[in-house]
DNA sequence: GCTTTAAAAAGTAATCT
DNA sequence: AGATTACTTTGCAAAGC
């Protein structure tokens, strides 16, 4: 995808050596987590300006690359998780996650805050969940971002949560199990997440109900 | 609000025979190949100080800048009634004080990562905001709940005047909630 | 950069009963 | 489903790879 800006590279320049690698390197996650032209693009711009700080120095090239798309990713609210980048680049999460920081540290790269709705087309559809069922999350969401009880939980946590309140609510028949692992979280987390969502939205009555009638059609 | 750990650094100006303190110390940890330091726990006050050959020394865990300071003498008159000569009185510094506080009320993290400069707000990663201050010099690990970590700190004083700084600018900021 | 030491905050995770 | 233990983050020094 970058053969336009490798082929401008000249090959003298030891900075275009870099670069080039580094884009290839970045072309093949790219591909392997199927994001947009865009955040490519994105990625690349982050990663020159480390290069022109001298943040590459004595790090390596991969690990500021898995950082740069995801920065990328996170200020085009692009819902791709430390996991999915540690997954598709062979590299531990703990280092993605360093070299992002030093990134955003340095650079002064001003990140929006991660949101839990950006995720939830993406978990709905690899757990197979309808339309309603997703719309039903981001309603419970909204309401919990507005008395703040996402503040410090896992974004994917959040998601994962409302979509099972949601499918609860909506009589569709998902387990905890199926979208804790299309969200990447385990069944634990989802659990507490729904303790706290049904506690701070008023769901009691309400998943009561549903998880009974869930319970008798079983 | 609470001191957690003080860490001291500490210099003997003499070399240390670390075998030797190994012999004598049967309960020490030195593993060489894996770090050059040996590791001398004491009960009280509870820390642990790495001894370096060179009669450099690290402590840490205590819980106040006299504790630190008490128990790198104490480690000294434990190697030289063990018959170990150590000549000097150990030159002390602290190098880093780390404290945990409570604001008393909610903080609105969110908008709090939007205000404070130099935040960093990365629920995937850590629950806790990092605020680098300037002045005082400290970084500090600011949660929803009001309660905080304040770290990087040399005297005692700085943790203070950080807290208090904080908690103004969270204040004016409208970024507090109480009750 | 890594190695080791200590301690808190709150969240997530792995493992055992 | 708990309970436990362990790991994430921050700061800092030491000597050596």
């Amino acid at each position: 995808r970058l053969r336009t800006w490798n082929s401008r590279s000249q090959v003298h320049e030891p900075v275009d050596r870099n670069l080039r690698q580094a884009f290839n390197e970045l072309d093949t996650l790219a591909d392997k987590l199927s994001v947009s032209q865009t955040i490519v693009e994105r990625a690349a711009y982050v990663y020159r300006k480390a290069l022109e700080k001298g943040l590459v120095r004595g790090r390596s090239i991969s690990g500021l690359i898995a950082a740069s798309l995801y920065a990328a990713c996170r200020a085009l609210e692009t819902p791709r998780t430390l996991k999915d980048i540690a997954e598709v680049s062979g590299l531990k999460k703990k280092d993605i996650a360093r070299c992002y920081r030093l990134l955003v540290r340095e650079l002064d790269l001003r990140m929006p805050i991660a949101d839990p709705v950006k995720s939830i087309s993406r978990i709905a559809s690899k757990a197979g969940l309808s339309e309603r069922v997703q719309r039903r999350a981001v309603e419970l969401l909204r309401r919990a971002s507005e008395i703040r009880i996402s503040a410090g939980k896992d974004p994917m946590g959040m998601a994962a949560a409302a979509l099972y309140i949601a499918c609860v609510l909506e009589n569709e028949n998902k387990t905890q199990k199926e979208i804790a692992e299309a969200a990447g979280v385990t069944e634990v987390t989802i659990r507490n997440r729904y303790k706290g969502l049904k506690a701070a939205l008023g769901l009691d009555e309400a998943l009561a109900v549903a998880e009974a009638k869930r319970m008798k059609a079983k | 609000m609470s001191i957690e750990n003080v860490v001291a650094s500490a210099s003997v100006d003499q070399p240390i025979d670390l075998s030797q303190v190994t012999r004598l110390f049967p309960g020490v940890e030195y593993h060489p190949e894996q770090f050059p330091g040996l590791v001398f726990r004491l009960k009280n006050p509870k820390t642990a100080t790495l001894i370096f050959s060179s009669g450099k020394m690290v402590c840490t865990g205590a819980k106040s800048e006299s504790h630190a300071i008490k128990a790198v003498k104490t480690v000294v008159e434990k190697l030289r009634s063990a018959g170990i000569d150590v000549r000097n009185e150990p030159r002390i510094e602290i190098q880093n004080i780390v404290a945990s506080a409570s604001l008393g009320g909610r903080v609105k993290l969110e908008e709090a990562a939007v205000v404070l400069p130099r935040s960093m707000y990365e629920p995937e990663q850590f629950p806790g905001l990092i605020f680098r201050m300037d002045e005082p010099k400290t970084v500090i690990l600011l949660f929803a709940s009001g309660k905080l970590v304040c770290t990087g700190a040399k005297k005692e004083e700085e943790v203070y005047k950080a807290v208090e700084k904080l908690h103004g600018i969270l204040e004016e900021n409208g970024l507090m909630s109480y009750e």
